[in-house]
RNA sequence: GGCCCAUUAGCUCAAUUGGCAGAGCAGCUGACUCUUAAUCAGCGUGUUAUAGGUUCGAGUCCUAUAUGGGUCACCA
């Protein structure tokens, strides 16, 4: 390990303990109270004449260290909160207080042992006995400092440089609270789901991984090797094929939470891997299935942040049912002035776009154009909580058509504050369709578009036992969270979000 | 992948037309028995992202590279 100067001196501080017969990385731990329980111990006995003093144990890292002498005040920090310790001559000696301000350094993790009490000022401290090492940090956390102004914790200095934060989360999670407090909101985001669809009679499952076939997503896989098999294998891109395989088994409400993965471009809302969750829901359609989304996402906002007002990108966002709902060639005609059954094939509606002055590739297929017209026009201007609903077959090839028209399926997707977040439809369950469509995809796959779908015959041969009609849903909870915490990068809700290799760059030619 | 911006001390940031790289925090030394961004006195810790180039002289100008950010393309 190269250490710098900082480093050298607590390493030399590392070998004076031990010279001392100090430990400075002990087995064991103890700790009777979070720093909350001996704060909330103490105010509970606090004014009660002939209470005992309240000793505790408390556990965490040094974030704070005011010497004057023979006193010395220091901020221990723990999962729970802050608390301060107040050491005294009077009460260790002058060989402990010594040892303490020449070893001990921010960063450091120790145990602290003594009586709670409220100093001069007023806060409430734990006056020290005893205290031990439990971890030497060697690396300085980047510094942070605040104070509390009116309850209002003001920083002063931040480890904000973004690289950093998201290559070195520990130290970003060590000193910046809010961060923390962002990915226990996550955290909470998706137990509310977890209980939202617990509590409907939805059954949780895990399905693979690793796929011989990747489907339910217009995505291009990441592809891998089993060794011993001789096969290669995907990420998946979506649960879609395997949860509505579940439903054939007889799983009428099913769901999974978990990680899918997308061979395609990083951006601020584009992760090479994110959490989806999707479910599936026997003898449902779209529109119960619309209708089960508002009352979802408006439970894990109430559960999660006690209102279902939200703020995003400078938008106060209303999150209560029931959601807008906008017909999507209605939509679309009221912000381009065009109306796509007006036009069934994609040359007579690239030409409509170019009229229009929107940039239109005519050898694209119209279900591409009518969703660039959806992305660059429609989407932004969804602010409110939006349905928009039956879309284009040619870019839904899993979801049912419409009984009394075959050009368009019955699919909706959710957007807020101008950001897609969920997407479902009533689910194809006919496996002669399904065919045709696997083959029409096959087509397209071939000519070049490598996020078709290929042909999938285990999936045929299942919805062949006889598949229940079914509304399918899915959603970014990364989205979500961003939505419900305001984040506009999608890197601010994962905790470890992708980032270029730093040490390559030499011998991967692009 | 295209374009734009950024990269200076452990962290946050300065540095005039190209002219000796410097502040706060933390760190080191000392003082201080109720501080809390503690205070006071002293100490500046650096391959200015990397590799070249222009120049008497480059943090500053030019080229390339790396990483990050933004944006466009891409993206159910």
């Amino acid at each position: 390990m190269r250490l710098n100067e900082l480093e050298k001196i607590r390493a030399e501080k590392i070998n004076a303990m031990r010279e001392t017969g100090i430990e400075p990385y002990p087995t064991r731990a103890e700790r009777t109270h979070t720093t909350a329980q001996a704060k909330q111990a103490y105010e509970e006995i606090e004014g009660q004449s002939g209470a005992s003093p309240l000793a505790v144990t408390v556990t965490g890292r040094i974030r704070s260290i005011r010497t004057m002498g023979k006193i010395c005040f220091a901020h221990i920090e723990d999962m729970d909160g802050r608390l301060q310790l107040f050491l005294r001559v009077n009460e260790i000696g002058a060989e402990a207080m010594k040892f303490f301000t020449t070893h001990y350094d921010l960063g450091d993790f120790v145990q602290a042992e003594g009586d709670v009490v409220r100093t001069r000022t007023g806060e409430i401290s734990l006056l020290v006995k005893e205290f031990r090492m439990l971890a030497k940090a060697i690396k300085p956390l980047p510094a942070a400092k605040d104070e509390v102004v009116d309850g209002q914790v003001v920083q002063h200095a931040t480890l904000q440089d973004p690289e950093l934060r998201y290559r070195q989360r520990y130290a970003d999670l060590a000193v910046n609270a809010d961060v923390r407090e962002l990915f226990r909101l996550r955290s909470d985001v998706v137990r509310a789901m977890r209980a939202f669809l617990d509590d409907h009679g939805f059954l949780e499952v895990e399905t693979p991984i690793l796929q011989p076939i990747y489907g339910g997503a217009a995505a291009r896989p990441f592809v891998t090797h089993h060794n011993q098999l001789h096969q290669d294998l995907y990420l998946r891109i979506s649960f879609e094929l395997y949860l509505k395989r579940l439903v054939v088994g007889g799983i009428e409400r099913v769901y999974e939470i978990g990680r899918d993965f997308r061979n395609e471009g990083v951006s601020f809302k584009h992760n090479p891997e994110f959490t989806q969750m999707e479910f599936y829901w026997a003898y449902a359609d779209y529109l119960q299935v619309m209708e089960l989304t508002e009352q979802m996402i408006a439970f894990i906002a109430q559960e999660v942040l006690g209102t279902m007002q939200i703020t995003f990108d400078g938008h106060e966002i209303d999150l209560t049912p029931p959601w807008k709902r906008v017909n999507l060639r209605e939509g679309l005609l009221e912000v381009t002035g065009i109306d796509i059954a007006d036009y069934p094939d994609s040359a007579s509606l690239a030409a409509a776009m170019k009229a229009k002055n929107i940039q239109a590739d005519s050898t694209a297929a119209r279900g591409k154009l009518i969703d660039k017209l959806l992305g660059d026009h429609l989407e932004p201007t969804l602010i409110q909580p939006t349905f928009l609903y039956d879309y284009p077959i040619d870019i839904s090839p899993l979801a049912k058509k419409l009984p009394n028209d075959p050009t368009t399926v019955e699919r909706f997707e959710g957007f807020v504050g101008g950001m897609e977040l969920c997407n479902a439809f009533t689910e194809l369950n006919d496996p002669l369709d399904q065919e045709e469509r696997f083959l029409a995809m096959g087509r397209e796959y071939v000519e070049g578009d490598d996020e078709r779908h290929p042909m999938d015959d285990d999936y045929l041969q299942a919805m062949s036992y006889g598949m229940p009609p079914m509304g399918g849903f899915g959603i970014g909870v990364d989205r979500l969270v961003m939505l419900l915490t305001g984040k506009r990068s999608i890197r601010e809700v994962i905790l470890f979000p992708h980032l270029r290799d730093k040490d390559r760059g030499e011998d991967d030619g692009e």
